[in-house]
Order: structure tokens, then C-alpha cells, then sequence
DNA sequence: TATTTTTGTTAAAGCGGTTTAATGATTCCA
DNA sequence: TGGAATCATTAAACCGCTTTAACAAAAATA
């Protein structure tokens, strides 16, 4: 690759001239900048990238930051990711997916800053070492995931039993959402409300119920925390959900970093994305209204 | 930040011993290695990424770029994209997901090399500029996108007129599939198959013939260029369609990148990923077979 | 015409790492 | 016990770009 000397050497010029012509941050007549600008052309020349980082202190480059081990990206994250590359695309970002696992990045000889001029953490946990991190090195940061307690306690106490985690390089959706519901409805056939993640996953509880012999919503309830607007109304019935407008999320999350990342003094924001009750026909009017 | 001299000096080192440390390429004594570290912690000092991809002459991060303007990732490229993280990931390299404009990157200030050690490039247009590029830049690149023409020809001269794009910014793909359905239908009754992009535009046409009284696939015969294994059975009739495996693209690409990152010598290799047409029951039996 | 301003260019000093060549200290082996 | 081989460390050069300070030439001002 030729670089800034080779450039300047071929146009008879200083490097310091070469760079302001490609940088426009110094004017240069117009006369050089076309001796420079031909010669860089028939040199194949184009600017360093990690060269310019280094030298300007800016990447260019805004990450996505993903916890855990072996992610998967689901709707939710298509549809979150979507706003994200838009507004990076307006703005002249690129994005850099990071899912790097934490055993990865401890080893010694991984161990570094991240390429990035900012970043969005998903769904990090309470305490994650991640945050920490990013506010001592000063990198601004937002993060996606849910707000503190207050918001969403409902004054019940949650039953672990009744809880059931879909393993990652589990079968898809729909069949685990199909063969959890049959358990858990065989061994606790008091259940009348299920609480699912995707419509495919309700898809599956749907099937269960109907082998069982159980009519939604008269018997069993179902909602989706989530909603897919094409597909849900098609069901039989219609599946209830919430609308978690992931795009939103992600747009809002992104310019927010840019916001923080122009702003001459920093600060802590709070955004709450609300989400949408969409009720169809999946769920039985509560027992508790009738008193 | 906390730089390499920092710490060199910090612990009573050369920088080129701390460099050593860090990066693992040369034995040194277990003392002073834990000399260093210790400085590092309390200095709170990561290496610069840039700094090190510099002098490295590599990033260890693999590009994704999409073209066009305004891109939106669909279930295809979710799964694909998934396919190349988990790829990624296991090798420790980030991705680059770029999806900026054509317009912005001419920009003279916004020239130059992209920050990346090798590319997937999706989809390009024959003779994308692109291509080309990478190649005189030498950056290892891997093509996803149709086959040369022999290898899709079935000696049919497609009619324009029978074709219908979906806008970018367009509505959902269902209500886009219903409308452009309706219309194709109402102007030409002749028509007896349509082959429709995704799932979802397809319950689209489902809605529309059902609104003609057209009779699936008996009077219209609908197929996807996709398969949701989950949902097309669940369409009445069950939606045929075409499995794209785009997961595999995705990891077989990513694969095939890297082996040609670590080869001593390059190479140009053609990779066929094959499509299985998955037939339910939405397509009639074609009347040339009864002959 | 002398003086100030403006404009365009350059040499040299960073940016924060890696690497090479040289050197000193140990260990190994006969 | 001397010489070769191994190991650990360092100073200095380098990666390719940006930027600062200095300066010269041209234009504007008095």
C-alpha cells in the first residue's frame, strides 16, 4: 500500500500537505490540491485508518456491545439493531459488533481499549465490570436494558417454580415454547395464565393447550412480551402482547451516545421507551375485576 | 489514559519489556512480569487498540459490508449475520458492520482504507466498485451473492412486467404482498403463480387471493424465496417455499474468509451453498407434467 | 514604499504501540 | 573453567498519519 510519503514524494510536496488536502481541515490551493489529489489517484493511495485514529484520538467507530457467551440475535435485536445502523449511517458511524466473551478479553494478550468512540451495552448485568470499565477510561456509554426496581415491581413475589429459561443452543422457539407448556401445564394443571417471549414461542404454548384440551383464553391465558403487528392478529385467537419498540429503543440509544458524545460536559441520562399493551384476544378479563 | 511509558515507568522498565508482557510475543521473567501487571492495574492501563493495530498491521476485526442506501436487515440477514458472529466470536475477532453510503464515502475526508483485516461483501452489483477496490488494497474479501448466470438459467426470458420490488422504506412486507397482489391480480387474471420474497409478504397474497376468491393453490400457486420451518406449515394451505440457509452462508463464509486470511497463498474459490425447496402444499403440479 | 495581514507550505514533534539489534547475565556442557 | 547457548532487558527505529511552530510569499493597508 503506498502511503502519505509516497504520495507527497510523487507530487513534490510535504506529507503535512498531503494530509491537509485529505483532511480539508487546513486550505491548500487549488492548484497543489489536484497535483496531490492525481497523484494519490494513479498511487492508489488511500489514508490509514488506524494511522488517522491514532494521530486524531477518534475512531469513527460506535460499538454494540453484547453480553454472554454463544449470543443469539433474536427479533427483538433485529429490530433494535435496524435503528441502531440507521443513525449511525446518517451520522458517518460505523457500528462494531462486539460479543467477545469475557474469558476472551481477560487473557492477558487480549487485554485492550476498544476500537470505539463510544458505546451501547445491552442488557448488561447489575454491577457488570463492563460499566465500570467504560466510565474509568472515560469512554461514553449507553446502556439498554431494564430500569431499577421501583419501575416494575407490582408488589408480587415472584414464584421461581413457574419459570422457565429457554437454554441458547436450545431447540427453536416454537418446540420449546410447545414442550414446556405441556409440562408445566400436566404438572400444574391450576395454571391459567402464560407469560411468553415470542409469538413463535406462543405458537408453541398454543399447540400444548389445544392437545390438552384447553380453549384461550376461557382456560388459559397467553401473552407474548413482544409483538410481531403481521403476525399476532392472525392467530387463533388474536395473541395479546406488549409492543417493546425495539427500533425506538435503538435509535434513541444511539443518538442519545452522540448527543453525550459532542456534548462539552458530561452527564447521566435517563430515557424510559414505553411499551405498549396490545390486547387481541389471547387473555381472559381477570377474575379480580369481577369482585 | 494510562500509556505504555506510564507503566514503563511506573514499574522500572523499559516500554519494550511492558510491550512484551502484554502482548506475549517474547519470554519474560515471572518477577518482573508481575511487576508490571501490578502497575498496569493501578494505573488502570489497557493498550490502545489503534496504537497496537498500527505497528500490528492488523485489526482483528472482520468487516460486514452491506451496500446501498438506507439498508434494513431482514430474517435473512438475521440468520445469516448469526452465522458469522458465532464465527467470529469463536475466533476472536470483532465485526464491522458497514453500511455507509456510497456518497459519503467518496467524500474526499471520509477516503480511506477501511479498518479491517478482511470483508464479507453482500450482495454487490456485478462490477461493484467495491470489488475491485478491495482487491488493489489486497484486503482478503468474500463474496455472498448469486452465482454467474449458467448457473440459474432455466431458458426463460423473464417478462418485466410481471415483476414487483418492495420500496426500502415501503410498508411491512404483508401489507405490501397484499396490495401488490390485488393489483397484479386484478390486471392480469391470468396469472397462476407468484413467488413471493418472505413469509409474511406471502400471507399477504394469501389475504388477497382469499379476497378474489381465488382458491390456493388450485387457482394460485405461492411460493416463498424463504422458509420459516416454523411458520409456513402453520399457513392454510402450508406455504412451500425454499430454504436459503442463510446461517450456513453466513458461517461458511466467515470460514472461508479466515482461511484465506491465514493462507500463505492466496487464492480465488467458488463456494456453493445449495437451497432445498421445501413443497407443502401451496403450489399446484404444473400442467406440463400432466402431458 | 514600508508595514501589516493573510495564505500556503514545511520540518519536526507527536499519537501509543511493536520490533530489531545490541548487551549483559545465566545456565549448560565438556 | 572457559566457551557456547540461552534468556531477559533495553535503546532506538518504526508504523502512517496529524498538528504545531516557523517561515516565505502574496495581498492588503497606510
Amino acid at each position: 500500500m503506498a502511503t502519505i510519503d509516497d504520495v507527497a514524494k510523487a507530487s513534490g510536496v510535504s506529507k503535512g500537505t498531503v494530509s491537509s488536502v485529505f483532511s480539508k481541515k487546513r486550505s491548500i490551493s487549488k492548484e497543489v490540491t489536484e497535483r496531490v489529489l492525481a497523484a494519490a489517484r494513479s498511487l492508489n493511495y488511500r489514508p490509514n485508518y488506524w494511522a488517522r485514529s491514532l494521530a486524531n484520538r477518534s475512531t469513527r467507530i460506535l460499538g454494540l456491545n453484547i453480553r454472554g457467551e454463544s449470543f443469539k440475535f433474536g427479533q427483538f435485536h433485529l429490530s433494535l439493531l435496524n435503528g441502531v445502523l440507521r443513525i449511525c449511517y446518517e451520522h458517518g458511524y460505523r457500528l462494531l459488533v462486539n460479543t467477545l466473551s469475557p474469558s476472551y478479553l481477560n487473557q492477558v494478550e487480549n487485554i485492550a481499549s476498544d476500537p470505539i468512540d463510544g458505546e451501547i451495552l445491552l442488557d448488561p448485568m447489575e454491577g457488570d465490570a463492563r460499566i465500570e470499565d467504560r466510565l474509568r477510561s472515560g469512554i461514553p456509554i449507553v446502556i439498554i436494558g431494564r430500569p431499577p426496581e421501583p419501575y416494575e415491581k407490582a408488589g408480587l413475589v415472584p414464584k421461581k417454580e413457574l419459570l422457565v429459561c429457554k437454554p441458547q443452543q436450545e431447540a427453536p422457539s416454537h418446540s420449546f415454547g410447545y414442550r414446556s407448556a405441556l409440562e408445566m401445564l400436566t404438572a400444574s394443571p391450576q395454571i391459567t395464565a402464560i407469560i411468553v417471549d415470542t409469538d413463535m414461542m406462543a405458537l408453541g404454548v398454543y399447540k400444548a393447550a389445544e392437545q390438552l384440551g384447553l380453549s384461550i383464553p376461557e382456560q388459559l391465558s397467553v401473552i407474548a412480551f413482544s409483538d410481531n403487528s403481521v403476525l399476532s392478529p392472525e392467530f387463533t385467537p388474536p395473541l395479546s402482547g406488549v409492543r417493546l419498540n425495539a427500533d425506538r429503543l435503538g435509535t434513541e440509544a444511539i443518538q442519545l451516545l452522540l448527543e453525550q458524545m459532542n456534548a462539552s460536559e458530561k452527564s447521566a441520562k435517563r430515557v424510559l421507551i414505553p411499551a405498549e399493551l396490545v390486547i387481541r384476544g389471547s387473555c381472559a378479563v381477570p377474575m379480580i375485576m369481577h369482585k
